[in-house]
DNA sequence: GTTTGCGGTTGAGACGATTCAAAAGAATCT
DNA sequence: AGATTCTTTTGAATCGTCTCAACCGCAAAC
């Protein structure tokens, strides 16, 4: 309603639309005098600067989009709020979307992103083969890659998720268990993937060892865990798993409830090992083993990379950052089991 | 880049930048074989539509600021899903800021989301009185407050706090406790001291009982109640509460994993409830009693309430919804105590 | 007294899309 | 054929801010 313009506050403080627009961008070069005036009249008007028509005059824009797989799974949370740290640094802001894993979702969130002229988009993709990301980047939109390998076209930071994998699985192994399930959504998500991977040459290389698996659907969430746990529970004891390594946090704290409410202890009867290392999994009913994975730093990364990318395009180098994720062992898997 | 704008489209399919704009707006006005053309000609260039310009031209946003307390806490991420849910299907966007309980970064998100002239602000708002949003919404811009009292001047949506501390606070009394301790925030929260407010009543209703009070910093998180249940622990046993209420979920899981690392069980020892029933409160080491409040409905019902100001502003009467939340009883105060 | 330099200030274009009055074309009727 | 109506298309004006070349005093320099 009573928006106020650069014009109106010209006005009364008897100056150009021009002089207001440089106090309000380089105030050093006004003269004491009137910036003083140019100040005063913008705080009687209450006048607030249109960033829109400022965008749109600059051609650049100050937030960047961050697309992720779940916003209610708390890994994703860690991830955004390390982006966000950075860019208040360089007062930027962030817009935090959702995708839930939807590749539809994922589209339309990336073309409004892009109708608004963000910055740079950062992001978890549903899939891994993504055309739609490389001519979003060709039309100049500069996107980094979250948790995700790099194609070359991109920046990219991840976790080495099939070294995870490989941890977690020899870490059940040397706790003596020689029948190990894998709970993971669809192989076409990547991250699952490669933990089962990971998971599996560990159990190749350890004689007398099997793996077991099972695929849930691409949604990673407490309730999925919990329905392989159910399933897991109605086994006969001699065809269960001894131990179950999740491909996230969530199912495995859902995993975790349906042992406990089907009577079976953890880790005596079965143990289990997360991924993640969200804050919720070390209080968990029993506390959860997991991989922990550098989620805060995945994000401030991130978006140090589009940084660079946005200040200099033309030199720019992609690049892929990878980090290394760490075992922390809790009670879930303390326990050691006679082979 | 490269981004194509509505003129070379125009030029390339042989007509005039109107006609293109009505392409894109208000397709049936025009003749499907000039349609088909300027179709072809978007497609040919990638053009895409830019929103900022569009925007500063019609002068509506189509997005929306949520401003939260704290989007580590699942509870806010429910509520922002609510919203997001709604705007969908309005075609609008919600970006999610969070102030982290702190004035200066909740206005700082204030003030980006006036200059970007979002369409309004949804905002669970860190201090109870706020002269700052009152000018933000007088100069135009939709608030709308989540989880907080009406000041009159703007909607609200809220969940009666008092009431749940009250049917918290009757439940463990009902179970035979008769010191209750309540664990929450300076009461300069509103939720903390609503909550207070009503667990203090029911034990002021009830003769013999006796309630204790600690008062954390305002950030409720998971460490903060795992570091009062730390001191709760090393009490004597006389001096103990048998039963902890929790300002929120994440306090309480904090505070239930305290008590199983000192070797203190749940419920025999000290029972707990919490509230917010967030997803992992069903998943902790006991399950958590909890009081449920509806959380994807507030975030749904303040984004209604916004976009009925914002259709017709001047009709508009502000009004405040208020919902009544629910017991959840699971394990952690399941057992009946003599008195 | 004219020139040069300089700190301040000005104001006329952009930026990219929307809108709307008006023009142009096509179709129908007398 | 000319008048009338209806359908399409046009293009100039507009939204609010930034940029930059030009300009204005004024003082120092010559």
């Amino acid at each position: 309603m009573a928006t106020r313009n650069i014009k109106e506050v010209a006005q009364l403080a008897r100056v150009s639309v021009g002089t207001v627009s440089n106090v309000l961008n380089r105030p050093e070069i006004v003269s004491p005098a009137t910036r003083e005036r140019v100040f005063e009249a913008i705080k009687k008007l209450g006048f607030v600067r249109n960033e829109v028509a400022r965008h749109l005059r600059v051609g650049r824009s100050r937030t960047v989009g961050l697309v992720v797989l779940d916003v209610s799974n708390p890994f994703f949370v860690d991830v955004a709020q390390g982006a966000e740290s950075v860019a208040d640094d360089h007062d930027s802001m962030v817009v935090l979307c959702n995708s839930a894993g939807d590749p539809g979702r994922e589209r339309r969130h990336l073309d409004q992103l892009e109708q608004q002229r963000v910055m740079g988009i950062l992001i978890t993709p549903v899939e891994m083969e993504s055309p739609w990301l490389e001519e979003l980047a060709g039309r100049g939109t500069p996107v980094v890659l979250v948790d995700s390998p790099a194609t070359g076209l991109q920046c990219s930071v991840a976790v080495d998720d099939r070294l995870g994998g490989q941890i977690a699985g020899a870490h059940l192994i040397e706790r003596g268990h020689r029948r190990i399930l894998f709970v993971g959504g669809p192989p076409s998500i990547r991250q699952v993937a490669d933990r089962h991977a990971g998971v599996s040459s560990a159990v190749a290389a350890a004689d007398g060892t099997v793996e077991l698996l099972t695929s849930t659907s691409p949604t990673l969430t407490v309730a999925e865990g919990r329905a392989v746990g159910e399933r897991v529970a109605a086994l006969p004891p001699e065809e269960r798993p001894t131990a179950a390594f999740c491909a996230n946090d969530m199912m495995a704290l859902g995993f975790l409830q349906a042992m406990a409410t089907h009577g079976l202890r953890v880790p005596e009867d079965l143990a289990i090992i997360g991924y993640d290392d969200i804050d919720f999994a070390a209080a968990a009913a029993v506390p959860l083993s997991s991989i922990r994975q550098p989620r805060e730093l995945l994000g401030r990364t991130a978006i140090d990379l589009l940084l660079e990318e946005v200040a200099d395009p033309e030199q720019h180098r992609h690049r892929q950052v990878i980090f290394q994720p760490d075992l922390v062992i809790r009670e879930s898997s303390a326990l050691r089991r006679d082979a």
